[in-house]
RNA sequence: GGUCCGGUGGUGCAGUCUGGUCAGCACGCCGCCCUGUCAAGGCGGAGGUCGCGGGUUCAAGUCCCGUCCGGACCGCCA
């Protein structure tokens, strides 16, 4: 037998046994008669001892650093005064009867589970050994505990997981699609799917009333922190049933997956209007982890003389504790509060009694004073910023402060999933005055706003609401699902006021629209993004962490060499020809 | 497409602003010593086109221009 327990898998339990594990030696310490040996498998390390008369003594002076082994002894408890706390393995110790290396191993170019950090190139270059690393290792099983948990809860509730195509026709909308050319129709290109959101759809049409399915997705937009070329997505759609059915079967999968894969119990699932979230905390993906909630002051400068006030919207965040902070700070969040479009930011600091320390107290009165320190809940030694200006904008800019200033990391202050509903139908219009679709042109609307969209136009349309909502977990968006458009009726009302003629749209989608003429049954959906959902488990805050080939920024793979040009042969093959080709990259060696 | 940060032995960094023993530190690697360590320890050693190209200068890791690569962000991501 190759092996009878993992090494990481020791405990004092084993004590006596003999056994025999393999691993790769993560440390060796020769202490010229007794050498001991770290060996690391997918469990975790163990000590190896080798004493000097032992069978082993001679490979053990040989051995070096990733040398894979196999090690033939005797459990037992480590001598007084040796026990490793550190280690899981630390009461117990291997002592070698036999070792051989299965295995030699060059000096690994990166340093492997150790506390100093690689250049990200050079862990992508070698993947392989950093997989071997306690972080990586620990993360993708987590994250297959994830998928094993989404699995389970869905099959638990009669979802049927189905396969959706690859190789799919381009979509007009959405991100821009990989391409792959047919061979057997030059010329011509498949895309690959940015999701399966079309063929969900049709397979509520089809009869399979609850699907799912973990599904690659891939858009070709610029990587980055939270975004890689190719992602999954936790897919989900349901017939008969409204959002609120998607949103609790929902729950249920991701808490559980949430719990079992950290064994951290998350906090109430809250639900938040987009308009609420927007007002409360200037973001459609609100970290409901911290306070630092914004303030509408409106009523309190109602009426003021001070100019800078007089806007659409006066709001404020309280910052407690951050009176002391120095004037350069101050400049340099002011500065900030610029560049992300507002006109200013006034800062005040909160004295002994209320009394404000600011540059415009002298313009505001009294009443204004007492007001603002009321409706803020201030007291001595806060710091109070305030924006003026447009709505959105104060909110955009106070929700970037409030995150800038209090936003803890990735990894602290437990788990806060919130749902964020009733999204606006249209994000803005575009040149020619028509609204943009915030989801896909089949999200159904708000039935308190069909009239609105029966009868709006151009600006008063963008109060429309949709059934849509967001999952959001300590302010990473997860995904997003909505109630879909079923009846031709309501489709077409949409696609008039997106300016989709019918034509337009039974070019687009006319597959789906002639799904629909058959019998559709009312479905809704969601999807929820594995690597950030994984990532945020993790408490990492690169979805790459969590990824076990990923790309780098530019779109490459530092290990496979990927992207490469393609031998002439294949292009004339498929028929292409490449007009332009950039200067040929130097080959990866 | 844009802004910002970085690129110095195998690895992580210092040195760049203020050009001239500045090629230095730690880890790793190699050799020797060492029987209880666990980031073992001691002694010794090897190893660097300072990303690449051009320019300025008597002199460039250091200043200037260009370029490549990695990262963060903006655009983009219905």
């Amino acid at each position: 037998m190759m092996r009878t327990h993992r090494a990481g898998e020791l405990r004092r339990d084993h004590a006596g046994a003999t056994v025999a594990v393999c691993g790769w030696v993560a440390t060796r310490r020769d202490h010229g008669g007794v050498v001991f040996l770290d060996v690391r498998d997918a469990a975790g390390v163990v000590q190896v001892v080798v004493d000097p008369e032992a069978p082993g003594a001679e490979v053990a002076h040989r051995v070096r650093s990733e040398f894979v082994v196999r090690v033939e002894g005797e459990v037992r408890p480590r001598p007084e005064g040796t026990v490793n706390e550190e280690l899981p393995t630390g009461e117990v110790e291997v002592a070698a009867q036999r070792l051989e290396v299965l295995s030699e191993a060059e000096a690994p170019p990166i340093p492997i589970g150790g506390r100093q950090e690689a250049d990200e190139l050079l862990r992508y270059r070698y993947r392989y050994l950093d997989l071997r690393g306690d972080r990586l290792q620990r993360n993708l099983r987590q994250r297959a505990v994830v998928n094993r948990v989404l699995r389970r809860v869905m099959d638990g509730h009669g979802f049927v997981e189905v396969e959706t195509p690859m190789l799919i026709a381009s979509m007009p909308e959405g991100a821009r699609d990989f391409v792959v050319p047919s061979r057997l129709q030059p010329g011509s290109f498949y895309a690959l799917p940015q999701s399966p959101q079309l063929f969900k759809q049709l397979l509520m049409v089809g009869g399979f009333d609850r699907y799912y399915q973990i599904a690659r997705c891939l858009r070709d937009e610029d990587p980055r922190s939270d975004r890689q070329f190719e992602f999954m997505q936790f897919d989900i759609e349901m017939s008969f049933v409204d959002g609120e059915d998607v949103m609790a079967v929902v729950t249920e999968a991701a808490v559980t997956a949430a719990e079992e894969a950290t064994g951290e119990l998350p906090g109430a699932v809250e639900r938040i209007t987009w308009h609420d979230a927007m007002e409360r905390y200037g973001t459609d993906k609100p970290d409901l982890r911290f306070g630092l909630e914004l303030v509408d002051l409106g009523e309190v400068f109602a009426a003021t003389e001070f100019r800078a006030f007089q806007a659409p919207a006066v709001k404020g965040i309280r910052v407690p504790g951050e009176g002391g902070v120095a004037r350069a700070r101050l400049d340099a969040l002011i500065e900030r509060a610029k560049q992300l479009g507002a006109a200013g930011l006034v800062w005040m600091r909160v004295g002994e009694a209320g009394a404000l320390d600011s540059p415009v107290a002298k313009f505001l009165s009294e009443a204004e004073q007492l007001g603002l320190v009321d409706a803020l809940g201030a007291g001595s030694g806060d710091l109070l910023l305030l924006v003026a200006g447009e709505r959105a904008i104060a909110n955009r800019v106070l929700g970037t402060l409030r995150l800038d200033l209090a936003r803890p990391p990735v990894d602290e202050g437990g788990l806060r999933f919130v749902w964020v509903v009733e999204f606006p139908l249209f994000e803005g219009l575009d040149d020619e005055g028509r609204p943009i679709p915030a989801h896909h042109p089949f999200t159904m609307p708000h039935p308190d706003d069909l009239e609105l969209l029966a009868s709006g136009q151009g600006e008063e349309l963008l109060a429309a609401r949709s059934q849509s909502y967001d999952l959001v977990l300590n302010g990473w968006e997860l995904g997003s699902g909505s109630v879909r458009i079923h009846r031709a009726d309501m489709q077409q009302q949409v696609f008039t006021a997106l300016g989709i003629t019918p034509e337009d749209a039974q070019v687009r989608f006319g597959f789906l629209l002639d799904a629909f003429r058959y019998g559709a049954p009312p479905h809704a959906g969601f999807a929820i993004g594995v690597d950030r959902f994984a990532a945020v488990l993790a408490g990492e805050e690169n979805i790459r962490e969590v990824v076990a080939f990923p790309k780098t920024q530019s779109g490459a793979d530092p290990l496979t060499g990927a992207p490469t040009p393609l031998d002439p042969a294949q292009l004339k093959e498929l028929g292409l020809q490449v007009v332009k080709r950039p200067e040929a990259k130097k080959p990866k060696s």
